[in-house]
DNA sequence: TTCTTTGTGTCAACCGGTTGACACAAAAAC
DNA sequence: GTTTTTGTGTCAACCGGTTGACACAAAGAA
């Protein structure tokens, strides 16, 4: 039952040729005669012969593989993002390895460790997880995407500041007296946290006091409810909230229901990420747009260049506002 | 500057022994003197060396690699199906191959061809193409969920027709006298096809005349709009609509706005999936849960016993009814 | 003392392709 | 009629690990 898989050697000696002009014929170097080609040709197709991948990418010392090392792609965002790369890869030849490190730096750095054997040509990374070593004593070529990761790897990030001025200017121009913000619980400089830091310049310019709560991208989904409503029971008196994601944002919208708010009259939501997903499932929401499609061309161009040898630098993106009804 | 990659004989050579003694040090094989494997490991540290994983591949014949071929991963079920997966084969050893057809006939042959070249041990998939003669004439193990793909390829799908007859007994029970189905636009027997199957023979046996509307998975957003706006307009008698998707659900959801429609007061949706996302986004949808994440663990469960060289068979999974407040 | 057994490590073949070097015949140039 | 060019194909080394077969020394058994 367990038959030997056809090798190149079945076919040459199948059509009565060398290995070396089974090959040829494969990758079309050399001089063939039509002669030799077909008859090469019908010994792989009597055999059904399918070269080893594997076999090539040895000698070659290529694979053409990408890695993918996100925090999770069951989300609207990286959903989005990872299909945008995907699919810019493959158009240039590359495949995708997912992992999904689910912010475990444990499961991270294992992922990490084995890609880096020589089992992908490049790395595309957005995860969470700071300070992992292996990212720096690698010359395999990085690029990182809303995240920074190490010194030496270059960043593909949307304006982030401008971002966060947009949606607090929003909220302000809706006469929003007490704007509070939710952010993700890091001190270290994300780009994500520029929003913050745009919405607590911005607001302090108005007289007003920034307030920050804090909600981890991986909590549990009733832990994220839990700390929404302690927004609403802490501060009563809440008449716009700036969320730093569109799900965080429409839990947010989901609550205020709860507690009687009457969007937008009582309260003015702004979210940030505008993917496709969020935007057909919560149309009315106003967002901090971010070019996602975008930010995976550009990420999979500079991989291109990387690998080819070029030196590469950051760049950074622009948002735009998103009008819903919510803000 | 191009200093080439440490290997196996270079670390012999720095412990002054042999490759064979490194190789039996990294995989723990062998008698090997405590003294030995210290100096082997100190070689190994000193010279920072990283096995070629592609070597090891190739002579043992495995990737340890499971592709995924669906049509997207941007998209709340099929984004959680997949992190499922890796999630789950993670945990057995296994990393992904990610490859999304985009419901591209041609990008999925070709994606296929390249697995089929001992890339990866093994594939779960659920793309919507039919009729890719790939499929039937390899034996490498094969699961699909939710998808008929070929008479040897073992499938793994939830209770669709069940799931059809609760959505639609539910509206049934609410009184509705005009229920309206969407479908994928397929009369080939997909599990998916089940689900009017069943909304049909329920709607007949109560005297109503079933009507389905087609919605493809993969148009653009704008088109479904206007499909579903097409709805309402030859049918404004409508007070109940089941979705075979929660996209559309939320789709549905907004354009009865539009029409005026209140929910559940004037119509009542029913949805189907149950995904994390949307259950986050719109948990006021009444909708048919699958049971995704086990699913996926039955599907990884069946590959891996395929890989082991057993025999497996399709399995079929319950749904249930998740209240919301559509119907 | 001689014959196992156990510990330690080396040799060389192998996995399945790719390719530079080279052989040889036929056609073209001198 | 040589010499050069062009077309066609083969040989053998190589990519970087893994492993069965085997050599040899030291310890234990007969």
């Amino acid at each position: 039952m367990a038959k030997k898989p056809v090798k190149l050697d079945d076919v040459a000696k199948e059509a009565g040729v060398s290995k070396t002009t089974v090959s040829r014929v494969l990758n079309h170097r050399g001089y063939l005669s039509d002669e030799t080609i077909a008859k090469v040709e019908q010994a792989m197709e009597k055999l059904n012969y399918r070269p080893n991948a594997i076999a090539r990418q040895l000698y070659k010392q290529e694979t053409k593989l990408v890695g993918l090392i996100f925090p999770t792609i069951d989300d609207p965002f990286f959903g989005q993002l990872e299909s945008a790369l995907e699919n810019e890869l493959y158009r240039r030849g590359y495949k995708v390895l997912m992992g999904n490190s689910q912010n475990n730096p444990e499961k991270e750095r294992s992922f990490l460790r084995q890609l880096l054997n020589r089992q992908v040509d490049g790395l595309i990374v957005g995860a969470h997880n700071q300070a992992i070593s292996e990212y720096q004593r690698t010359n395999l070529p990085i690029i990182s995407i809303e995240q920074i990761v190490s010194r030496n790897v270059p960043v593909v990030a949307s304006d982030n500041y401008n971002g966060g001025l947009l949606a607090t200017q929003r909220l302000l121009d809706d006469g929003c007296q007490h704007i509070i913000h939710t952010n993700y619980p890091e001190d270290i400089p994300t780009p994500n946290h520029e929003r913050r830091l745009a919405y607590e310049d911005l607001l302090r310019k108005h007289g007003q006091t920034p307030i920050t709560y804090h909600i981890s991208f991986d909590d549990p989904v009733e832990k994220k409810r839990q700390i929404i409503r302690q927004i609403f029971e802490d501060h009563p008196e809440v008449d716009g909230i700036f969320a730093d994601n569109d799900t965080n944002a429409g839990l947010i919208m989901n609550i205020a229901g709860e507690f009687k708010r009457l969007i937008p009259e009582d309260l003015r939501v702004v979210g940030y990420d505008g993917a496709n997903a969020t935007r057909i499932l919560l149309p009315q929401l106003t967002t901090i747009q971010q070019p996602i499609n975008q930010m995976a061309a550009v990420a999979v161009e500079m991989l291109q260049s990387r690998i080819n040898g070029e030196k590469v630098t950051s760049r950074m993106l622009p948002v735009k506002l998103l009008d819903g009804g919510t803000a």
